[in-house]
DNA sequence: CTGTTAGCGCTTTCAA
DNA sequence: TTGAAAGCGCTAACAG
């Protein structure tokens, strides 16, 4: 490997005045620095990042870790970081944090290869986070609340969308309104829970917790939970999936069992992923603000790195998208 | 922040005792590891990590190029790439070449940040890579073919797949077969349509340019491309896209014009996207093997870093995906 | 088993 | 405008 030394010897100047030239800095005079330009031509050099990340403390580069990279649904995320990014000047990187303590995530957390994170990734724990955050090293975690020094929180208000799928469903005018749940410890199925309870309770309608079931937030959950709504007899008239992917699951089912959707129920869910518009019948459901989450987090993490104050804490509202999957109760 | 020095002076050791605590090392002793491991405990010290690969000349982290993070597209080739990482224990990042030279990616390449990298995105020159590719720095291509030390490529067999594609409408019965092209320079498409001409070719077909019309890979392109088939009159009884997008658009076009997909005109699309199972009809096409790709680009990556020998020119085969928008001529 | 020390490749202060 | 030299935080060779 070529180091700067290599390129000062060749160009026959001092280490110093090769790294001033390579860096466009101005006290160098056009002659030098085009003898070093050609010096670094000639033996292909390549700066070596760590070495002038060491010595300049900054890295120009944010990292964004996803519990998995290859999601679809971080899709929107992405872009709304990359975009703030990409205006800021800064670079990001995404990684996983697959794999727990020994992932590339925690190994960034830990070993301050970067200038600072957002974090969406619910297998990385509080603590550690609490760990890891710095005056120099600030963090975004989304999708959690959680109180420390250099660490901003940013969620997007859950309890509210279950509220609006459950109102929607109400003003329909559906009494009989099943809930299936992800998993039941989760802060996201909690929070819309709440939110279901609080429509019914407004509308004055009676909570059944046979109509509660447990669905894990997936495709197969969705579709089971459907089944065994189904063999409970007395339908609802209305389910609500707390995410797409069980409501995917559901329609599923419904369509087996030949209970035609919106006809004999209504199906709601919540994400808006970007199936939900291409099922038969498309999918009403309540959209996350995905991208503005994204960029919202890195235009924070972008003012802390300039020593800009903030709030500790953002919610973001979320938005009924109304489709086929529900209609008024006849 | 605090470093190796305090935690060394806390404890009351030297560093390089406390650095060979710090990293398991066999010779030390369980009291003394135990005094540096409080130390850090209590200063809450994290490693430096530049500062480690500096010295060791290794970061145990390879990186995924992408010409766009966000894309549902490279779902499954993460995937794979991230199997096989885990596996070896390396970590893996991914980083976006959105923004030409200012890019991520570029800094990555250049700055050997990593200690190797896949690049899967069509906006980094090939002179580029060329240019990073060192023995130190081994990259892996896909998608591209270049000929260059410590370059491998891998490819898929885009003729194959457009032979496939081809050869399936043939032996349905089709004898007027329209291909809608993607961009005409780009590599991916004049291979497919060099498979289609073969096919053509191979049954004594012949090839009419006025079916030959240009869709950009985009579905809008696909869109625009439908309709000016169906303009042209003499519509052909099939239609190959180059691929998915396109082939969506064009679907929607001939809905539109109330021509039936598959029973007026038959069409096959490229890729296997998710949404490819998704329509209405679902849509014939050819599945590239992305996770495969990314599985074996890992494999070869980390044989190389190994000091391993391996091919330079790897390609992969593509299958045919049989849905609804393909029939039999009647 | 533990300590001393050189040095990774770079940036930047200070002096010329 | 340029050069000499210090030192970022860490690892590892070597000596004890």
């Amino acid at each position: 490997m070529t180091t700067i030394k290599d390129v000062a010897k060749l160009a026959g100047v001092a280490v110093s005045t090769a790294s001033y030239a390579l860096n466009g800095k101005q006290k160098i005079s056009e002659e030098t620095r085009r003898k070093v330009f050609e010096a670094a031509k000639k033996l292909n050099y390549q700066k070596n990042g760590f070495a002038s990340d060491l010595k300049s403390k900054s890295t120009k580069t944010i990292a964004l870790i996803l519990s998995d990279l290859s999601g679809p649904y971080y899709s929107q995320l992405i872009q709304g970081v990359q975009d703030v990014s990409y205006e800021n000047g800064y670079n990001l990187v995404a990684c996983s944090s697959f794999g727990g303590y020994n992932s590339t995530a925690v190994k960034f957390l830990m070993e301050k290869r970067v200038d600072g994170t957002i974090v969406f990734a619910h297998n990385i724990e509080n603590d550690l986070l609490v760990q890891a955050a710095h005056e120099s090293f600030p963090i975004i975690a989304l999708d959690r609340s959680i109180e420390s020094d250099h660490i901003v929180s940013i969620e997007v208000d859950n309890e509210q969308g279950g509220y609006l799928a459950t109102k929607h469903l109400v003003e329909l005018g559906h009494k009989h309104i099943a809930y299936v749940s992800g998993p039941v410890t989760t802060h996201d199925n909690i929070l819309r829970f709440k939110g279901y309870q609080r429509a019914l309770k407004e509308h004055n309608l009676p909570y059944k917790s046979k109509w509660n079931i447990s669905g894990n937030f997936t495709r197969e959950g969705g579709y089971n939970a459907a089944k065994l709504l189904i063999s409970q007899k007395d339908l609802p008239s209305a389910v609500f999936f707390a995410n797409d992917e069980m409501a995917l699951g559901g329609l599923r089912a419904f369509k087996e069992k030949g209970i035609e959707v919106p006809k004999d129920i209504s199906v709601i869910g919540f994400d808006d992923i970007q199936l939900a518009e291409y099922t038969r019948p498309s999918l009403t459901t309540i959209r996350q603000p995905k991208y503005e989450m994204g960029a919202l987090a890195a235009h924070i993490l972008y003012q802390l790195l300039k020593g800009e104050e903030t709030e500790n804490f953002y919610k973001l509202s979320t938005e009924l998208i109304i489709r086929e999957s529900t209609k008024i109760l006849t």
